[in-house]
DNA sequence: AGGACCGTGCCGTGAGGTGGTACGCTGTGC
DNA sequence: GCACAGCGTACCACCTCACGGCACGGTCCT
């Protein structure tokens, strides 16, 4: 089903560069014109997309996407479970928390409660973070089996920052600290001015579901409230998973 | 290109009922199944969706759609330029604050941020609520132009509770309401026991691109803070206008 | 053992997707 | 004022490939 590939390549590509016309279409996507006009009526006649507002030539997505995409990870009512009680970790911190679930070998952001700190964090929803650069990602790695590692040592990390962890070996003894202390850690490793206090929910041991984080600028991040927010962090990852209705589970080391 | 149609009825279809298979996708759509077949394939070569977990037959929507639907309504930065104002309003009032643009008929729920009272309003991102039977919906129309509502009254208005408000003369004399003291009220219209205070965020006098909600189950509205969340909800809502560059524009009657 | 239902694979037919091409329009620079 | 580049749209002959009926193997009740 080729066209339907192309279709969806178009809504993409213009989820991420609208308002766009066709032409600026067919060229970023290498396709044929037409082609990319057929693909444009068809999206609107879906409603998945619609002509900008003011002009007519140029499209922007609907909340269609958005429909959908809210139901995703939706499975076990993981977003209404984790709500309040991120909720509850956002003004015990004062910071941003983020809530993201693994998907292939990335972690997807799903949920965001913001600081009303003027200096913050913002990541758009959907947002996916690399497993070994992000606290949430090495939750993640932690926590679960060791083939998901195997999987993403087999070709070489790639560096966002100079902080970024891409040696092998220092990436397995970092994990092995946050399986010891419980909540992961990350410091500038993807954007250099970001930080990052993170732990996994657990449906089961060695079964993480999705992992939660306190997100602060590096300025604002000391070692004392790094361990305060460690242990905030781990306690709502608990709490979540208990809500989950994996109780016993949901603690592991630390 | 029907089978592009086809093939996003059978991810929305996914996404509604997810878990689903192959079967019961094709009987809910009334689609031959290996038609289905194709479509779920493809989505899934696509990255759209994915088998759920544990079971390889039965298939959810990956995260690809909300990264996608993200970027919605996000034309101008509106919600960057909402999330902190709408954070600031959520700790004035201690209730749940929606962010919806209008869209077509309807207004759609973009960004959310929750109370952490225990009794909440809790709605999906993406939900669509009707224009008449909505705080948002009203305060849309009231600061809309009149095509919009003259469209609306074409049909008949559909009723959701005791409360909707269905007779178009009603209607227009509430609208006139709305705009004199430059909030929307809704008191049980949608849903029985569902309250909110709404003002629209004006990119122009007469051009609404959004509007804000205090949302708040009926038992906690009172006369009282009606009045305080409707101030502080215009405020907001001008707040918002005015971060988007249209200064001059963000109040108009109030 | 039987049957209902599941997901999957196969294949002949012809609908309809493909993409090169041409057209009308608008805005721009000389 | 004119030529031209770039836009979005439309047309159409070719022939790919989507369609959907059907059959198969597996699994779970009864």
């Amino acid at each position: 089903m080729r066209n339907v590939l192309n279709t969806l390549r178009v809504l993409e590509e213009v989820a991420t560069r609208q308002p766009i016309g066709v032409g600026e279409l067919a060229r970023a996507l290498d396709m044929p014109k037409s082609s990319v006009q057929r693909a444009l009526v068809t999206l609107d006649e879906a409603g998945w997309i619609r002509p900008a507002a003011g002009e007519l030539r140029r499209w922007v997505v609907t909340t269609k996407a958005l429909a959908v995409g809210a139901r995703a990870s939706g499975e076990l009512g993981l977003r209404d479970a984790a709500v309040p009680v991120m909720e509850g970790l956002r003004q015990r911190t004062e910071e941003t928390i983020h809530l993201v679930v693994p998907e292939q070998d990335r972690v997807v952001l799903i949920e965001r409660l913001e600081t009303s700190n003027p200096l913050r964090i913002s990541m758009a929803l959907g947002h996916a973070l690399p497993l070994h650069a992000s606290a949430n990602g090495k939750a993640v790695l932690a926590n679960g089996g060791p083939e998901l590692l195997d999987r993403l040592l087999a070709d070489e990390l790639p560096r966002y920052t100079e902080h970024t962890i891409v040696d092998p070996d220092r990436l397995r003894a970092e994990l092995a600290l946050v399986r010891e202390r419980g909540y992961a850690l990350n410091h500038g490793e993807w954007r250099t001015d970001v930080g990052s206090v993170a732990a996994a929910v657990l449906e089961a041991p060695g079964r993480p579901v999705a992992s939660l984080s306190v997100n602060i600028p590096m300025s604002r991040l000391t070692r004392e409230n790094e361990a305060v927010f460690g242990v905030a962090v781990c306690r709502a990852a608990g709490e979540i998973g208990a809500r989950l209705g994996y109780g016993g589970a949901a603690r592991d080391a630390g």
